[in-house]
DNA sequence: CTACGTGCAAAGAGTTTGCAACCGA
DNA sequence: TCGGTTGCAAACTCTTTGCACGTAG
């Protein structure tokens, strides 16, 4: 199942139309993930309105097509586990790239551990490392 | 060495003055946390500028007093590690309250073996859950 | 056809900046 | 005293909302 036809699926069951918009909001998604709103909304610039593409990310983050990933005081946006596969983010403080992590099952049965002792019942988690990128530690040295 | 003590070391240390605002600012993330900015603006509102609130705390997010937490699109503001003891969050999807998870040492070290394989050097991570506490999911049964 | 979606425009939050006055060491 | 800090006001960016028109099913 490719990207467009899983964003059908999604949309369709759950009672919501495959408009032209919402697939253009998809795919730019896909493309340049992780992306910033303000990049989301200049790339699509004269074909969808500003305030179309925030009601569009909103819907998709009710019904689990995109999930947000903080940067500091601002976020970016990027595809959900169910269009990609699941992993975390490393950000370097120095070159401002984003790293992504390989998953790793220890870390994963950690979270759901801990969940389970607080009775928790978890429906998704986020994971956020900070420093510095193996180049720009030699640059540095 | 109490938060007040802790303040003055971090910003002489660093060459910054122990002033009455970033004081006021301090205490009240000291009792509030995690608090958002808006809240800490409408708490010290006639006190301390709203500019000048800004600057204060980005001053303390570069010298490591505060950290933020994100909450969706937006984040709260809770005094660093170096006041409290290191923790992360899970967050109630129902009800919204934010829950201080414990410390737990299987968790911290396969975030330290991750960065290790990827040759990242990690200064800080943010780990966050999202779900439902115990309180809200006997409500909805 | 008809309810859901979108564009437009304007309002409402949140954040940043320049500059003159102020204060801490 | 003197440079770092703050208050004020204005600009700027980000996000939300109401309403009339457009369009998918």
């Amino acid at each position: 199942m490719n990207v467009v036809e899983r964003l059908q699926h999604e949309l369709r069951h759950n009672g919501y139309s495959m408009t032209n918009s919402r697939l253009l909001v998809c795919q730019t998604l896909a493309k340049h993930a992780p992306i910033s709103m303000r990049e989301v909304i200049n790339r699509l610039g004269g074909k969808v309105d500003r305030a179309s593409i925030y009601r569009i990310v909103t819907l998709f983050e009710e019904l689990g097509i995109v999930r947000k990933i903080p940067t500091g005081w601002k976020y970016k946006l990027e595809l959900s586990d169910k269009f990609t596969h699941h992993h975390h983010h490393a950000h370097c403080l120095s070159c401002r790239q984003i790293i992504t992590l390989p998953e790793d099952r220890l870390l994963e049965q950690s979270i759901e551990k801990i969940a389970q002792q607080q009775e928790f019942a978890i429906t998704d988690h986020h994971i956020e490392l900070h420093g510095y990128c193996s180049d720009c530690q030699q640059k540095d040295s």
